[in-house]
DNA sequence: GCAAATGTAGACTAAAAAGGTAAAAATTTT
DNA sequence: AAAATTTTTACCTTTTTAGTCTACATTTGC
Protein backbone atom coordinates (compact mmCIF):
# COMPACT_ATOMS: atom_id res chain seq x y z
CA UNK A 1 0.00 0.00 0.00
CA UNK A 2 0.94 3.13 0.03
CA UNK A 3 -0.57 6.59 1.28
CA UNK A 4 0.30 8.98 -1.59
CA UNK A 5 0.84 12.33 -1.34
CA UNK A 6 -2.41 13.21 -2.35
CA UNK A 7 -4.17 11.23 0.31
CA UNK A 8 -1.66 13.39 2.70
CA UNK A 9 -2.90 16.62 1.25
CA UNK A 10 -6.58 15.48 1.88
CA UNK A 11 -6.09 14.49 5.16
CA UNK A 12 -3.93 17.68 5.92
CA UNK A 13 -7.10 19.61 4.31
CA UNK A 14 -9.61 17.93 6.57
CA UNK A 15 -7.50 18.34 9.55
CA UNK A 16 -7.37 22.26 8.92
CA UNK A 17 -11.53 22.25 8.15
CA UNK A 18 -11.92 20.62 11.01
CA UNK A 19 -10.19 23.28 12.85
CA UNK A 20 -11.25 26.51 11.01
CA UNK A 21 -14.76 24.53 12.12
CA UNK A 22 -16.67 27.23 9.33
CA UNK A 23 -16.44 27.45 5.45
CA UNK A 24 -12.97 28.00 3.88
CA UNK A 25 -12.44 28.45 0.60
CA UNK A 26 -9.99 26.13 -1.73
CA UNK A 27 -7.23 28.87 -1.45
CA UNK A 28 -7.05 29.32 2.19
CA UNK A 29 -7.04 25.71 2.85
CA UNK A 30 -4.09 25.60 0.15
CA UNK A 31 -2.12 28.44 1.80
CA UNK A 32 -2.67 26.81 5.19
CA UNK A 33 -1.26 23.31 4.01
CA UNK A 34 1.54 24.62 1.91
CA UNK A 35 0.19 23.56 -1.18
CA UNK A 36 -0.33 24.65 -4.30
CA UNK A 37 -4.15 26.11 -5.12
CA UNK A 38 -4.16 23.88 -8.11
CA UNK A 39 -3.46 20.75 -6.45
CA UNK A 40 -5.59 21.97 -3.63
CA UNK A 41 -8.89 22.27 -5.98
CA UNK A 42 -8.39 18.98 -7.43
CA UNK A 43 -7.79 16.76 -4.13
CA UNK A 44 -10.86 18.55 -2.69
CA UNK A 45 -12.67 18.02 -5.72
CA UNK A 46 -12.21 14.20 -4.84
CA UNK A 47 -12.86 14.85 -1.25
CA UNK A 48 -16.76 16.64 -2.47
CA UNK A 49 -17.69 13.94 -4.69
CA UNK A 50 -16.41 11.27 -2.66
CA UNK A 51 -19.17 13.17 -0.07
CA UNK A 52 -16.06 13.65 2.63
CA UNK A 53 -16.55 17.17 2.26
CA UNK A 54 -19.35 19.96 1.13
CA UNK A 55 -18.71 22.50 -0.85
CA UNK A 56 -20.70 26.00 -1.94
CA UNK A 57 -20.09 28.13 -5.18
CA UNK A 58 -19.92 31.91 -5.19
CA UNK A 59 -18.83 34.40 -3.84
CA UNK A 60 -18.94 33.27 -0.19
CA UNK A 61 -18.40 29.41 -1.16
CA UNK A 62 -15.81 26.92 0.25
CA UNK A 63 -15.60 23.82 1.82
CA UNK A 64 -16.78 22.41 5.16
CA UNK A 65 -16.35 18.45 6.70
CA UNK A 66 -19.44 16.70 5.54
CA UNK A 67 -19.40 15.15 9.40
CA UNK A 68 -17.61 16.54 12.94
CA UNK A 69 -13.82 15.61 12.37
CA UNK A 70 -14.07 13.26 15.21
CA UNK A 71 -16.40 11.06 12.99
CA UNK A 72 -13.77 11.17 10.18
CA UNK A 73 -11.42 8.44 10.49
CA UNK A 74 -7.85 8.93 8.27
CA UNK A 75 -8.71 5.47 7.02
CA UNK A 76 -11.39 7.08 5.28
CA UNK A 77 -10.09 9.19 2.88
CA UNK A 78 -7.13 7.19 2.40
CA UNK A 79 -9.60 4.87 1.18
CA UNK A 80 -11.23 7.52 -0.78
CA UNK A 81 -8.24 9.01 -2.48
CA UNK A 82 -5.42 6.17 -2.60
CA UNK A 83 -8.35 3.02 -3.07
CA UNK A 84 -8.61 0.13 -1.25
CA UNK A 85 -5.90 -0.18 1.41
CA UNK A 86 -3.27 -3.51 0.41
CA UNK A 87 0.49 -3.78 1.55
CA UNK A 88 0.78 -6.28 -1.58
CA UNK A 89 -0.37 -7.24 -4.93
CA UNK A 90 -0.88 -10.76 -3.46
CA UNK A 91 -3.86 -9.42 -1.49
CA UNK A 92 -5.93 -8.03 -4.88
CA UNK A 93 -9.10 -9.71 -5.32
CA UNK A 94 -8.77 -11.82 -8.35
CA UNK A 95 -4.99 -12.74 -7.35
CA UNK A 96 -5.74 -15.37 -5.04
CA UNK A 97 -2.19 -16.28 -4.17
CA UNK A 98 -3.40 -19.72 -2.14
CA UNK A 99 -4.54 -20.93 -6.01
CA UNK A 100 -2.04 -20.14 -8.35
CA UNK A 101 1.17 -18.27 -7.72
CA UNK A 102 3.85 -20.77 -6.89
CA UNK A 103 4.02 -24.47 -6.99
CA UNK A 104 4.94 -24.85 -3.23
CA UNK A 105 2.39 -24.55 -0.87
CA UNK A 106 2.48 -20.98 1.37
CA UNK A 107 0.79 -19.34 3.50
CA UNK A 108 1.75 -15.73 2.04
CA UNK A 109 -1.82 -14.93 1.28
CA UNK A 110 -2.63 -15.44 5.10
CA UNK A 111 0.21 -13.84 6.75
CA UNK A 112 -0.27 -10.29 4.60
CA UNK A 113 -3.69 -10.68 4.91
CA UNK A 114 -3.58 -10.71 9.06
CA UNK A 115 -0.61 -8.40 8.41
CA UNK A 116 -3.32 -5.58 6.17
CA UNK A 117 -6.33 -6.19 8.85
CA UNK A 118 -3.87 -4.93 11.65
CA UNK A 119 -2.74 -1.94 9.71
CA UNK A 120 -6.36 -1.23 8.79
CA UNK A 121 -7.30 -1.63 12.25
CA UNK A 122 -5.13 0.74 13.11
CA UNK A 123 -5.93 3.65 10.09
CA UNK A 124 -9.32 3.35 11.83
CA UNK A 125 -8.70 4.20 14.72
CA UNK A 126 -7.29 7.83 13.79
CA UNK A 127 -9.79 10.42 13.33
CA UNK A 128 -8.84 14.01 11.57
CA UNK A 129 -9.84 15.74 15.23
CA UNK A 130 -6.88 13.67 16.89
CA UNK A 131 -4.49 14.93 14.53
CA UNK A 132 -4.99 18.92 15.75
CA UNK A 133 -7.09 18.58 18.89
CA UNK A 134 -5.12 20.29 21.73
CA UNK A 135 -6.67 17.89 24.37
CA UNK A 136 -4.95 14.34 22.27
CA UNK A 137 -1.36 14.23 23.21
CA UNK A 138 1.42 12.22 21.16
CA UNK A 139 0.81 9.49 23.53
CA UNK A 140 -2.73 9.20 22.83
CA UNK A 141 -1.95 8.37 19.76
CA UNK A 142 0.39 5.80 20.14
CA UNK A 143 -1.25 4.17 22.84
CA UNK A 144 -4.70 4.16 20.99
CA UNK A 145 -2.68 2.36 18.28
CA UNK A 146 -0.87 -0.20 20.63
CA UNK A 147 -3.88 -1.51 22.34
CA UNK A 148 -5.43 -3.99 21.27
CA UNK B 1 4.61 1.29 1.61
CA UNK B 2 4.27 -1.11 -0.83
CA UNK B 3 5.32 -4.43 -1.27
CA UNK B 4 6.74 -4.44 -4.37
CA UNK B 5 6.37 -7.62 -6.88
CA UNK B 6 10.01 -8.31 -6.87
CA UNK B 7 10.01 -8.20 -2.63
CA UNK B 8 7.12 -10.68 -3.14
CA UNK B 9 9.13 -12.98 -5.30
CA UNK B 10 12.06 -12.74 -2.98
CA UNK B 11 10.43 -13.72 -0.34
CA UNK B 12 8.75 -17.08 -2.08
CA UNK B 13 12.64 -17.96 -3.53
CA UNK B 14 13.69 -17.56 0.04
CA UNK B 15 10.33 -19.87 0.87
CA UNK B 16 11.47 -22.36 -1.67
CA UNK B 17 15.10 -22.46 -0.90
CA UNK B 18 14.12 -23.17 2.83
CA UNK B 19 11.88 -25.82 1.47
CA UNK B 20 14.29 -27.49 -0.67
CA UNK B 21 17.41 -27.40 2.21
CA UNK B 22 20.08 -27.33 -0.21
CA UNK B 23 21.90 -25.82 -3.08
CA UNK B 24 19.08 -24.97 -5.91
CA UNK B 25 19.71 -23.57 -9.51
CA UNK B 26 18.02 -20.33 -10.43
CA UNK B 27 15.79 -22.33 -13.49
CA UNK B 28 14.55 -24.38 -10.69
CA UNK B 29 13.67 -21.78 -8.22
CA UNK B 30 11.71 -19.50 -11.36
CA UNK B 31 10.01 -23.21 -12.07
CA UNK B 32 8.68 -23.27 -8.29
CA UNK B 33 7.79 -19.73 -7.92
CA UNK B 34 6.13 -19.44 -11.28
CA UNK B 35 8.19 -16.69 -12.51
CA UNK B 36 10.34 -16.21 -15.22
CA UNK B 37 13.93 -16.90 -15.11
CA UNK B 38 15.17 -13.56 -16.17
CA UNK B 39 13.43 -12.09 -13.07
CA UNK B 40 14.63 -14.88 -10.65
CA UNK B 41 18.01 -14.09 -11.66
CA UNK B 42 17.38 -10.23 -10.98
CA UNK B 43 15.62 -10.97 -7.35
CA UNK B 44 17.91 -13.32 -6.46
CA UNK B 45 21.06 -11.10 -7.60
CA UNK B 46 19.56 -8.50 -4.97
CA UNK B 47 19.22 -11.44 -2.23
CA UNK B 48 22.62 -12.27 -2.75
CA UNK B 49 24.58 -9.06 -2.52
CA UNK B 50 22.37 -8.25 0.20
CA UNK B 51 23.39 -11.24 2.05
CA UNK B 52 20.42 -13.14 2.23
CA UNK B 53 21.30 -16.04 0.05
CA UNK B 54 24.65 -17.35 -0.60
CA UNK B 55 25.45 -18.42 -4.38
CA UNK B 56 27.67 -20.88 -6.12
CA UNK B 57 28.87 -20.91 -9.57
CA UNK B 58 29.96 -23.72 -11.84
CA UNK B 59 27.82 -27.15 -12.96
CA UNK B 60 26.90 -28.05 -9.03
CA UNK B 61 26.06 -24.05 -8.36
CA UNK B 62 22.79 -22.97 -7.28
CA UNK B 63 21.55 -20.58 -4.29
CA UNK B 64 20.97 -21.39 -0.60
CA UNK B 65 20.02 -19.23 2.37
CA UNK B 66 22.52 -18.07 4.11
CA UNK B 67 21.05 -18.75 7.74
CA UNK B 68 18.01 -20.77 8.64
CA UNK B 69 14.51 -20.22 7.12
CA UNK B 70 13.33 -19.79 10.78
CA UNK B 71 15.90 -16.64 11.68
CA UNK B 72 15.16 -14.97 8.35
CA UNK B 73 12.42 -12.50 8.65
CA UNK B 74 10.33 -11.74 5.64
CA UNK B 75 10.67 -8.02 7.09
CA UNK B 76 14.48 -8.55 6.23
CA UNK B 77 13.62 -9.16 3.04
CA UNK B 78 11.15 -6.38 1.95
CA UNK B 79 13.62 -4.19 3.58
CA UNK B 80 16.50 -5.28 1.28
CA UNK B 81 14.27 -5.16 -1.77
CA UNK B 82 12.09 -2.34 -1.35
CA UNK B 83 13.91 -0.26 1.19
CA UNK B 84 13.27 0.75 5.01
CA UNK B 85 8.92 0.60 4.91
CA UNK B 86 7.53 3.72 5.45
CA UNK B 87 3.99 3.74 5.28
CA UNK B 88 3.77 7.94 3.80
CA UNK B 89 6.45 10.24 2.65
CA UNK B 90 5.29 11.80 5.74
CA UNK B 91 7.42 9.78 7.16
CA UNK B 92 10.82 9.87 5.28
CA UNK B 93 13.99 10.99 6.67
CA UNK B 94 14.45 14.90 5.38
CA UNK B 95 10.87 15.37 5.23
CA UNK B 96 9.98 16.08 9.10
CA UNK B 97 6.42 17.04 8.82
CA UNK B 98 6.12 17.96 11.96
CA UNK B 99 8.51 20.93 11.36
CA UNK B 100 7.75 22.89 7.82
CA UNK B 101 4.69 20.74 5.74
CA UNK B 102 1.45 23.24 6.99
CA UNK B 103 1.40 26.39 8.88
CA UNK B 104 -1.11 24.37 11.10
CA UNK B 105 -0.01 22.37 14.09
CA UNK B 106 -0.78 18.41 13.37
CA UNK B 107 -0.20 15.00 14.58
CA UNK B 108 0.28 13.40 11.41
CA UNK B 109 3.77 12.38 11.54
CA UNK B 110 3.10 10.96 14.98
CA UNK B 111 0.33 8.77 14.09
CA UNK B 112 1.88 7.66 10.71
CA UNK B 113 4.76 6.73 13.18
CA UNK B 114 3.22 4.96 15.10
CA UNK B 115 0.80 2.92 12.28
CA UNK B 116 4.40 2.09 10.71
CA UNK B 117 5.86 0.71 13.74
CA UNK B 118 3.29 -1.19 14.43
CA UNK B 119 3.75 -2.54 10.67
CA UNK B 120 7.17 -2.73 11.08
CA UNK B 121 6.52 -4.91 14.24
CA UNK B 122 4.09 -7.37 12.69
CA UNK B 123 6.49 -7.90 9.55
CA UNK B 124 9.04 -8.94 12.04
CA UNK B 125 7.22 -11.23 13.85
CA UNK B 126 6.88 -13.45 10.48
CA UNK B 127 10.02 -15.71 9.41
CA UNK B 128 9.96 -17.30 6.06
CA UNK B 129 10.02 -20.89 8.13
CA UNK B 130 6.67 -19.85 9.22
CA UNK B 131 5.31 -19.53 5.21
CA UNK B 132 5.96 -22.93 4.06
CA UNK B 133 6.03 -24.91 7.56
CA UNK B 134 3.28 -28.12 7.54
CA UNK B 135 3.42 -27.17 11.55
CA UNK B 136 2.55 -23.74 11.54
CA UNK B 137 -0.92 -23.27 10.78
CA UNK B 138 -3.34 -20.24 9.59
CA UNK B 139 -4.23 -19.84 12.97
CA UNK B 140 -0.86 -19.78 14.20
CA UNK B 141 -0.22 -16.33 11.89
CA UNK B 142 -3.29 -14.65 12.86
CA UNK B 143 -2.49 -15.53 16.63
CA UNK B 144 1.44 -14.20 15.99
CA UNK B 145 0.12 -10.93 14.35
CA UNK B 146 -2.85 -10.29 16.38
CA UNK B 147 -1.19 -10.69 19.93
CA UNK B 148 0.39 -7.72 21.43
C1' DG C 1 -28.32 42.45 -15.07
C1' DC C 2 -23.46 42.27 -14.66
C1' DA C 3 -19.02 41.50 -12.76
C1' DA C 4 -16.21 39.24 -9.51
C1' DA C 5 -15.33 35.35 -6.71
C1' DT C 6 -15.58 30.77 -6.27
C1' DG C 7 -16.12 25.88 -7.39
C1' DT C 8 -16.60 22.03 -11.49
C1' DA C 9 -14.91 19.17 -14.94
C1' DG C 10 -11.88 16.62 -17.47
C1' DA C 11 -8.09 16.32 -20.35
C1' DC C 12 -3.21 16.77 -20.58
C1' DT C 13 1.93 16.54 -19.59
C1' DA C 14 5.88 15.23 -17.07
C1' DA C 15 8.41 12.61 -13.85
C1' DA C 16 9.18 8.60 -11.21
C1' DA C 17 8.65 3.86 -10.04
C1' DA C 18 7.86 -0.81 -11.19
C1' DG C 19 8.25 -4.60 -14.02
C1' DG C 20 10.54 -7.08 -17.35
C1' DT C 21 14.25 -8.38 -21.13
C1' DA C 22 18.79 -9.40 -23.42
C1' DA C 23 23.30 -10.75 -23.99
C1' DA C 24 28.04 -11.25 -23.03
C1' DA C 25 31.48 -12.28 -19.27
C1' DA C 26 33.18 -14.99 -15.45
C1' DT C 27 33.54 -19.16 -12.70
C1' DT C 28 33.41 -23.94 -11.49
C1' DT C 29 32.83 -28.84 -12.29
C1' DT C 30 33.24 -32.71 -15.19
C1' DA D 1 38.23 -28.09 -23.26
C1' DA D 2 33.15 -28.14 -22.64
C1' DA D 3 29.00 -27.50 -20.19
C1' DA D 4 26.36 -25.57 -16.50
C1' DT D 5 25.59 -21.89 -13.81
C1' DT D 6 26.00 -17.35 -11.77
C1' DT D 7 27.56 -12.27 -12.68
C1' DT D 8 27.20 -7.89 -14.59
C1' DT D 9 25.46 -4.31 -17.14
C1' DA D 10 22.43 -2.00 -19.93
C1' DC D 11 18.09 -1.16 -21.82
C1' DC D 12 13.08 -1.07 -22.58
C1' DT D 13 8.01 -0.83 -21.53
C1' DT D 14 4.22 0.01 -18.72
C1' DT D 15 1.95 1.90 -14.84
C1' DT D 16 1.42 5.15 -11.27
C1' DT D 17 1.93 9.51 -9.27
C1' DA D 18 2.20 14.33 -9.37
C1' DG D 19 1.09 18.42 -11.11
C1' DT D 20 -0.88 21.75 -14.74
C1' DC D 21 -4.04 23.88 -17.99
C1' DT D 22 -8.24 25.50 -20.03
C1' DA D 23 -12.98 26.20 -20.43
C1' DC D 24 -17.29 26.30 -17.90
C1' DA D 25 -20.98 26.87 -14.13
C1' DT D 26 -22.87 28.98 -10.00
C1' DT D 27 -23.53 32.38 -6.46
C1' DT D 28 -23.20 36.90 -4.36
C1' DG D 29 -23.15 41.82 -4.24
C1' DC D 30 -23.43 46.14 -6.56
Amino acid sequence: MRVTQEADYAIRMCLILDSMGEKTGAATLADLACITPKIALKVLRKLNTGGLVKSYKGVQGGYELAKAGDELRVLDIIELIDGPVKISKCLECDHDCSKNPCKTECKMHIAFGAINQSLLDNLGKITVRMLHDKNVSHADITDIINQK
